[in-house]
This record gives C-alpha cells, structure tokens and sequence, in this order.
DNA sequence: GTGGTCTAGACCACA
DNA sequence: GTGGTCTAGACCACC
C-alpha cells in the first residue's frame, strides 16, 4: 500500500494526530476506499511519510484494531478486517456525516440564523471544496 | 440575569468545558440575544447550576474579558461589553458558521458523499431543530 | 486511593505490564472490591509506586476506560464506572475464570492425566495459596 | 507421521504459534503419545497444513531440538530422541501442568471465589471435554 | 493537581 | 521485514 496519500494530517489542529488518523481510515473504509483484505502501510513508512513519531501511528492503528475496523496479522502488515469488507451504503454512510452537522445545525440556531441562510453557505462550500 | 438557560454544556463532549461557554456566548452575543449592558450570571451561581468547578467557570469569563466581549464591573457582576452592544449582521453570523460547515464538507468527501446527499441531511437536521 | 497494595505487577513475567494492570483492575471489579466511583490512584503516583513508566500506566487505564471499567473525569482522578458498580454474582465471578481453567483442562487432557489427577493438583495448589 | 491432526493452532490466540507448537509436542512426547523414534512431520508438510510459514514450524522445531525432544537426521524427517523415548510418569506429568493451575488459583483469589466454587468450575469443564 | 500527546530511541517478539 | 513494549522526558489542556 503506498504511504502517500494514504491520509493526510494537520500537525496545526488540536485534533490529536492519532484521532486524524483513525477517523480518516474509518470513512474511506466507509466509502470502499479501503477494503477487507486491502493491506495498510507499515507503521514505520507511514510514520516517515507523514514526518511524525512512528508510535503515534501504532496507536492509531492499536485503536482501530480494537475498533474492529483493522485486523493484525503477527508479522505481517495490518489489513482492513473482514466484517467492514462491504463498503457501506450511502445511506449508511449519510448518517456518519449526521453529528458534525448537528453541531453546525445547533450553531446556526443560536446565531439566528435561517435555514437558508445556513443551506446556502454549506452549498457554497460544498462547491467551493469539489467545483 | 437567570443561571439556568443561559448556557448548556455536554459534559460527555470531547469539547473542553470551558470553551463551551466562551462560543455559546460569543454565539449569543452575535445574535443579538444578549446585549451590551446586560448581566451575566455570577461565577458562582453557574457554577452551581451548571454543577462545574467555579475554575472553570471564572477561566471563560476571562477568556470573553480579554476577547473584550464582556466587561468586569469591580464587585458587581460582569456585563456585556459596549463594543459588542450591536448584534452582528447577518453576513457576518453566517461567517461564524463557516468553520463547522467546512468540517462537514471535508468528511461529505471523503464518505463520498454526494453534494445533493450532504445538502439534503443538513436540511432534515434543520427541519428536526426548529421544524 | 492507596496507590500501595492497588496492584501488584511481576516484571518478570512475558505478560506486558499495562496489561497485568488491566486483568487485575477488571477482577477487583468484578469482585467488587474496587466499587463505581471509587478514585484510583494516580497516574503518577501508581507510576512511582510500580517504579514504571507513567505512559505505562496511562496506556492501561485508557484500556480500561475504553472497555467501560474506568470514567475519566476531566482535570481530576479516574473512577470506577457506574455501570460496573454492582459487584458482579458469584456466579458471575466463576465464568471469568473457565477462560484459564479452560486451557488447564486441554493441557490435562494432552498429557492424558485423569480428572482425578487434574482436580487433585489444583486443590493443593489451591489450599497453598490460601491455607 | 500424518501431518494433520498432529498439532492444533489458535490463530487467535495471544500464544505465539511457535510456541503453542512447542508446548504442544513436549505434552505429546510427556505423555507418551509420540515415543522415541516417531517421525515427525515435515516442516513444509506441516506448514502447509497449519497454513503456516515455514519459518515459524522451523522455530519450533529447532526449540525442540535445543531442548533435546527432537532430533534431527540429515536428509531424513526429525524423530523424537532417544532420551525422551519413555513416557514420564503421572507425576511428572502432573507437575507440567502446575504453572497454569497455579496461575488459575491467582486468578479465583482475586475473584475472591471460594475453592469449592473453583474446583466445581474445573470439575465440570473436565467433563466437558471428555464426558 | 489531573490525564493526554508526542518525540526520541532502545529492545523484543513474531513470521 | 512486521508490530509491541517500555523508558525518559517535554509540553499541553483541563480543573
């Protein structure tokens, strides 16, 4: 598996690197990006590729193993698990979107803001992101 | 000024208590909900009706002083800074929503999600929020 | 709570340390000697009184609070979680311990002892360790 | 020597595989199943059977080998050695399996089970396993 | 005071 | 080659 683009990272958020990473590889094994079998980059070549300790990716990975989202395989590379072997349907993967946006709807709120005003500039960004 | 309503904290919420109440203020304020001159809650009472260290409490406060948001009267209680008496305009609220909103577009795209699925569960969150 | 006496750890053994720490907090648990809500030492202070790294000890309780055991409380000590608060049935208790008696019956039967030959052995390991 | 059924493996397991294998074949040998002479099998046959790599059956015989179970012939499969040929008396054989009761009574203890609750629980997972 | 994150680097276990 | 464990120690965030 090729450790660039695999995930990137924004050493500037206070999002822990760590959390970055694991909820990166959760949504593109979500989206079928990643699947069952698929091999991840060693912790070692991530850790170089992403200029970070290599220890803060075995934690990651340590965490989505327990999640079940990885599955280790005694001296060989970690693999996507079996059981998120099928991509998950949109609508499944609709609802992994549904609490950021609830923190954005809870926002809007006490802003005052209409519905629409909230829809357009989340249209706008949507667009600006993916033109 | 009444200690119960005037702020909700999720104590479950990776989301630092403190920093809770300084952006549910400074949401308030902006929408014009409270405005300058009006008392806040002592640190005292807040603390007990939100049953959170007074540290906790007083550490936001400061936070909104110095962001000049509020304005401590020597043994009164704090009140809404004048600077910030009038509420913002709307383009400018809506801007204070750009942050959570362009969260939520990074996630819709790696869920590769469409813009059409990811407007339409903004809509329904906001529909369900003030239907 | 006494960081003394919490645990005991054998640095000899091929069991990691975090996780010796893991078994031993989850059977004083269940056992119903440590109860919800009761504080647990430190990280740091069992840290020094282990004479192991702190990381150590904060990779174990992380474990700990991620399989519900522990809560973490935000700038103060870990407590036993509420929803472990009872003390487990005696019943209970039992069932945790087939997973090693479990392995002990297979290793009898490989080295084709009789039953007799297995349950006498462990009643005299038994009344040694606690005459 | 069939190369099934001459050892199981649990992948799943913590134990390493190499070891389990030792173990495994030290119980055989103790208790007289495999004697002085048995050929074992292959490290490639055995490998494919356990689906295994080979290195790891190899680690194991060579173990085997160090602690004078097994011995090697040039060109020819291992055979048990010599020095092993007479099966251990039930005393002996009683007392491998000491270490893994001895860490089950731990256990019960701090369970804080009674050894009657203890010995019941043996009881019935020997008969179990071999009604 | 509390725990969390990260780095640097050693050493081990496994295949 | 793979990942795991542990130490030493810095720095941060929270209460």
């Amino acid at each position: 598996m090729d450790s660039d683009h695999f995930v990137h990272i924004n050493t500037g958020s206070s999002e822990p690197i760590y959390r970055q990473l694991v909820e990166q590889v959760k949504r593109r094994v979500a989206a079928g990006q990643l699947r069952a079998g698929d091999e991840i980059p060693s912790v070692r070549d991530l850790a170089q590729s992403l200029a970070v300790h290599p220890m803060t990716i075995s934690k990651a990975y340590s965490l989505l193993e327990s999640e079940g989202v990885l599955e280790r395989r005694r001296g060989l590379s970690m693999v996507v698990a079996a059981q998120h072997q099928r991509a998950q349907s949109a609508a499944d993967r609709v609802e992994l979107l549904r609490p950021t946006l609830h923190q954005a709807a809870a926002e809007a709120r006490q802003l005052q803001l209409t519905k629409i005003q909230a829809l357009n500039l989340f249209k706008t960004i949507l667009d600006e992101s993916a033109p």
